[in-house]
DNA sequence: GTGTGTGAAGGGTTTCACAGCA
DNA sequence: TGCTGTGAAACCCTTCACACAC
């Protein structure tokens, strides 16, 4: 298969939110233009974006709704259910417990721990806080693909390093550090002090 | 001035994380290389990004880190305090008040606000959560500047619109919609949904 | 010698514009 | 007629490679 950019990876992953919300309200049919005007883009991106993985519309009339977000679901590996871990039961590893969007796409959290032996043994949403000592036994016992990363930058790259060597495919990291993983493994860095500092410097530049 | 990508823009943050990394380590000098290697990029580039905005370095040593990490706040508008408010107080909310890299970096959360009457009156970090129904007299007494959104989708646009009428001149949206503002608004969208999707679509299709 | 700063080259992504089909 | 699908053009960003300063 062609290699396909991740600007449009992330652009199906908005296309996908907007169907879920106009199948919501009934709609059946859309054009490239309603669901570009959605999210922010231009008509022709959303019809190359779709273009490279085969063709979904009819000419004149415009894109099912349904069908295509089964389609899209199906590039994006939504029909399966990913089985996730977090590390570190802070307020990000507790807000992403409950984070609805991760359960509505199939993204079903089984484990969290905490290396904070005050934290181990407490419950969040019907889940018990592990301990660290254990990582690799629970990481394989609970045959985990994606974990999350929500712990200190001190720490992040050592356990990045253990999830990793227990078998880990993905990680999700939130970090302030850049996470540094062998060919093969796929990391993504979520950093918010990043998106409030690019508006900080627009704002102070040309705003 | 120039325009900057907003790409440049997001590497700068990152040497800023590194450069306070190495300061921490009392590094005095570092050089385009190291700075890469840090970061997951190459030399060439992170010179490219700095020669943008000036000539930082010294040729044949490289770059002072204490220097380079004052300029690129200087470039970045972090010298400035940023008046910031939270709307939304559920998890996500919750947690963005406590956030460490915020402060850190002069992001001062002032104001928090939620819609529902059960949390409002609420403490969170010493800040009482104020009920959205006075959302722009509250915005305005604050002389709120960003604005983080960390309510349901269907609230968002509404919120938002809100806010820019108060004067909020930049926002940062979590929630899974994109956020429409007129030109000359900064709106950043953050929506782990996406990464953790993209995760999935690179396992799916090249693990 | 070492590592920056930078024009030029290269590669990739977005936009244009239109043929073609419902 | 209306809107998709898509080569070609335009644009932007990254990498190369080397002169130059320390």
């Amino acid at each position: 298969m062609k290699k396909i950019s991740e600007s449009t990876i992330r652009r199906l992953s908005k296309y996908y939110r907007s169907l879920e919300q106009l199948i919501a309200r009934n709609t059946d049919t859309v054009s490239s233009d309603q669901l570009a005007e959605m999210d922010g883009i231009t008509s022709a991106q959303v019809r190359k974006d779709l273009s490279f993985f085969g063709t979904f519309g009819k000419r004149g009339l415009g894109y099912n709704t349904r069908a295509l977000k089964e389609q899209i679901g199906e590039i994006l590996g939504l029909s399966k259910e990913w089985r996730v871990a977090i590390v570190g039961a802070g307020n990000i590893g507790k807000a992403l417990v409950n984070y609805g969007e991760f359960r509505k796409q199939g993204f079903q959290v089984h484990l969290i721990m905490d290396s904070d032996h005050g934290k181990v043994g407490q419950t969040i949403q019907g889940l018990t806080v592990e301990s660290t000592d254990h990582l690799p036994q629970l990481i394989k016992k609970q045959r985990i693909e994606i974990a999350i990363i929500a712990v200190p930058s001190e720490a992040a790259q050592r356990v990045a390093d253990e999830l990793m060597e227990a078998g880990v495919k993905a990680i999700l990291n939130f970090a302030p550090i850049s996470i540094k993983a062998p060919e093969g493994i796929q990391v993504k860095n979520e950093n918010t002090a990043i998106e409030i500092e690019a508006l900080s410097y627009f704002l102070t530049n040309q705003g």
